[in-house]
RNA sequence: CGGGGCGUAGCUCAGUAUGGUUAGAGUACCUGGUUUGGGACCAGGGGGUCGAAGGUUCGAGUCCUUUCGCCCCGACCA
């Protein structure tokens, strides 16, 4: 490509609303521009990083005999009827209707289609397994968009489906894919973390979050300082505690606490540590056919985790409850306590489980509960409710969990058979009996690894691009088109690196030396080759954008020397 | 969806409080010239329904009403 003739509008200013480095150098690089709220066009620098990043995707499948299609993007809104999503998606989902008035929907992920796809297809056991993907445009009308390709609500998602008979070849290919994704990330030269994941609104197990790890992450993830564990916070766990405060002693009696109503004031009123208080958080569950107020319970010293706390209840969303809501249902705010509690649906932490020498509320104004066992109460659910801090024990080792930021740029995960009953796809097994499809999910979003690698590839001058995703490897930057030397010398390296199947540009544009250096700077090309005033004593420079280092080579032999270094 | 902010040249922004020449600057763009190792200089030039609609007024970028868009914080996010 010759600079002249390219479609590269670089900036000097970044847009206003623009605040990751990410967002900046694509936009002021003249990768992408914003056409609305969430919506961006790829100019041709930022089409080749996507196709490149699209191919590496590829070539990964193709190892794995992944098989690619490409579902159509507008799809009936009766298949997402069928499985029950068009209310569970809310209002992410675009819908619309066609001139015969029939509603369709723009696609947000693809499970319906694909096992729409299969269903009546993949009938018998002997065509299984089956992978199926694509790489397509996304449609999710996210309430608030930001951060450019991080978070906009047209992207690109590599979104795969495999399709098995049974749970053990499942877990087969969703290792095989938690490979490959790995292989791909690798490629990227991306410094990423596999972690535990809690699998949202579609359901399913063994999710696992692809964590690019950057300040600028969206998501908090738990990670482990000795294993491999990683955890999204929403589904982190950890180890019990070893540092079991003393406990306080005193018979179950009931104690007057005058206006004594948070953990911390009860743990100053009778000197006992927090860990030996039943914390009450009262929510609303929301579910798709009315709410109701829930309690949860937990350690005093210990938060809740509201994903695990709505998984817990099977609803579609907590929010919080109002004092004023509560005394009208009867509940009294600051003296709620597990005893004697009727007409509300209550959920314990595990770590509740056989806990002795309790405080509680006593559901009572002014009034605890103190010598609490918890053993008493019958009938109890307990699950793991807490969100895990900074400081606790892994789970698996005796390491200690911390916190760090990552982008979410793969989710993985085993749906079992949730769509393919929902859809009805299922198949013959070797007794003839029709049994449904057992599914994994694979996705991949393709437009914020763009966004993912240069976050974690810049400077203050502007991108660095890796070897697998620079929009060209080479960049010859003649430095005054007017000599003659310069020029000739430029053409002929740019022909023969081109012949030799390099990704070459030529920067042969009448603009002076500095204006093409931040250019190519804040493009952010892995190689330069700068043809200048160093050329009247026969050498050049090689500059090379992640060093940020400028090396004198003789100039006639710097083809053979580039070639090497590629 | 709650709270806040902003819409003026391709881009970054001034001008709006207190209405009053032909609406400005920098940058980018075009022409000519000088330059040619860190976004150079001189001269000339093109480019605007001041987000939109309605209203007040002799007169609106500026005041009033409505509306649309964009951004930030939060909620949400397979």
């Amino acid at each position: 490509m010759r600079f002249s003739k390219a479609f590269i509008p670089t900036a000097k200013e970044a847009p206003t609303d623009a605040l990751l480095a990410s967002h900046i150098f694509l936009s002021r690089a003249g990768f992408i521009s914003q056409v609305a709220s969430g919506l961006y066009n790829y100019l041709p620098l930022g089409k080749r990083v996507l196709r490149k990043i699209e191919n590496i995707i590829n070539e990964e499948m193709q190892r794995c005999d992944a098989q690619e299609v490409e579902l159509s993007f507008v799809t009936p809104a009766e298949l997402w009827q069928e499985s029950g999503r068009i209310e569970k998606f809310g209002k992410e989902l675009l819908r619309f209707r066609d001139r015969k008035e029939n509603l369709f929907v723009l696609g947000p992920t693809h499970e319906e289609m694909m096992v729409n796809i299969v269903r009546n297809r993949l009938t018998s056991y002997k065509q299984l397994p089956m992978n199926l993907y694509q790489i397509k445009t996304k449609f999710r009308d996210e309430a608030r968009p930001r951060f450019g390709l991080m978070r906009a609500r047209e992207f690109v998602m590599k979104d795969g489906y495999s399709f098995h008979a049974d749970e053990e070849d499942l877990n087969r290919e969703f290792n095989s894919m938690q490979e490959a994704y790995k292989r791909i990330l690798e490629r990227l030269d991306l410094d990423f973390r596999i972690v535990e994941a809690d699998s949202g609104a579609i359901g399913g197990s063994g999710s696992k979050e692809l964590m690019v790890i950057a300040d600028s992450g969206e998501d908090t993830i738990a990670i482990c300082s000795k294993c491999e564990y990683g955890a999204n916070i929403e589904a982190a766990k950890r180890s019990k505690s070893t540092e079991i405060p003393e406990a306080p002693e005193a018979d179950f009696n009931k104690f007057k606490t005058p206006d004594i109503k948070s953990i911390e004031q009860l743990s100053s009123f009778f000197h006992v540590d927090a860990y030996y208080m039943v914390k009450t958080v009262a929510k609303r569950a929301i579910y798709e056919d009315g709410d109701e107020i829930v309690f949860f319970f937990l350690r005093g010293s210990d938060d809740l985790q509201e994903v695990k706390a709505t998984n817990a209840v099977n609803a579609l969303e907590l929010v919080d409850v109002s004092e004023d809501d509560l005394l009208e249902a009867g509940f009294i705010p600051g003296f709620m306590g597990p005893l004697d509690i009727l007409n509300v649906r209550c959920i314990f932490d595990n770590e509740l489980e056989n806990a002795d020498s309790m405080i509680c509320g006593a559901n009572e104004v002014d009034y605890h509960y103190v010598g609490v066992d918890m053993s008493v109460l019958k009938d109890v659910v307990f699950t793991d409710l807490v969100e895990v801090k900074e400081g606790d024990g892994c789970p698996y080792c005796d390491g200690v969990l911390s916190y760090t930021k990552g982008i979410e740029v793969g989710h993985i995960f085993k749906l079992g058979t949730t769509y393919s009953k929902a859809l009805k796809a299922e198949f013959l097994n070797e007794k003839g009996q029709s049994e449904p499809l057992v599914m994994g999910t694979y996705g991949m979003g393709v437009s914020r690894l763009i966004a993912a690698v240069i976050e974690q590839h810049h400077d203050d001058k502007g991108c660095i691009w890796t070897k697998e995703t620079a929009p060209y490897t080479l960049n010859i930057m003649v430095s005054n088109i007017k000599d003659e030397a310069q020029l000739s010398l430029g053409e002929e390296l740019y022909n023969k690196f081109k012949d030799s199947g390099v990704e070459v540009i030529i920067d042969d544009r009448k603009e002076r030396f500095g204006f093409k250096m931040k250019d190519a700077e804040l493009i952010g090309f892995p190689y330069t080759i700068i043809i200048g005033k160093e050329l009247l004593n026969s050498n050049v420079q090689l500059y090379i954008r992640k060093t940020d280092e400028k090396i004198m080579l003789e100039a006639k032999n710097i083809f053979e020397k580039v070639i090497d270094i590629l």
